[in-house]
DNA sequence: TGAGTGACTGTAA
DNA sequence: CTTACAGCCACTC
């Protein structure tokens, strides 16, 4: 594991930093990544505490709906999205499947 | 110490 | 894709 030195949130962060922008992430997929398939609960608490440096408004669930524009206070969210060349349309990321991003295949995890 | 809550997911219908 | 149920962990009160 890369960020085996880092904390399980530290190492949210740090894949988070790495989305590129116009792609978007999966809370179960960051979990799953770092090595706790099981977590994806705690990558949202520990982008719930993310700095701001975070690109966090790229992570969203599994269906690739925006569960955290809410949280976000607001449309921010799916502004910044749609600034990175993302369409969200009732906040769901359209052709998700096709904007998803594989941390795998970026940094060969193995 | 224990119950409640949450930026979720897998499975099933 | 959605909806419903159960499981998961850390944090708050």
């Amino acid at each position: 594991m890369k960020f085996d030195k880092s904390t399980f949130a530290e190492q949210v962060y740090a894949l988070t930093k790495l989305i590129p922008a116009g792609r978007v992430c999966s809370y179960g997929f960051i979990a799953q990544s770092l090595g706790y398939p099981k977590q994806a609960r705690m990558v949202g608490w520990a982008l719930n505490n993310c700095p701001a440096d975070v690109p966090a408004h790229r992570v969203v669930n599994r269906s690739g709906i925006l569960t955290a524009k809410l949280v976000f206070g607001g449309d921010k969210m799916e502004v910044l999205l749609k600034a990175e060349g993302i369409a969200v349309v009732d906040d769901r990321v359209q052709e998700f499947k096709k904007k998803f991003w594989n941390p795998m295949e970026e940094l060969s995890f193995e």
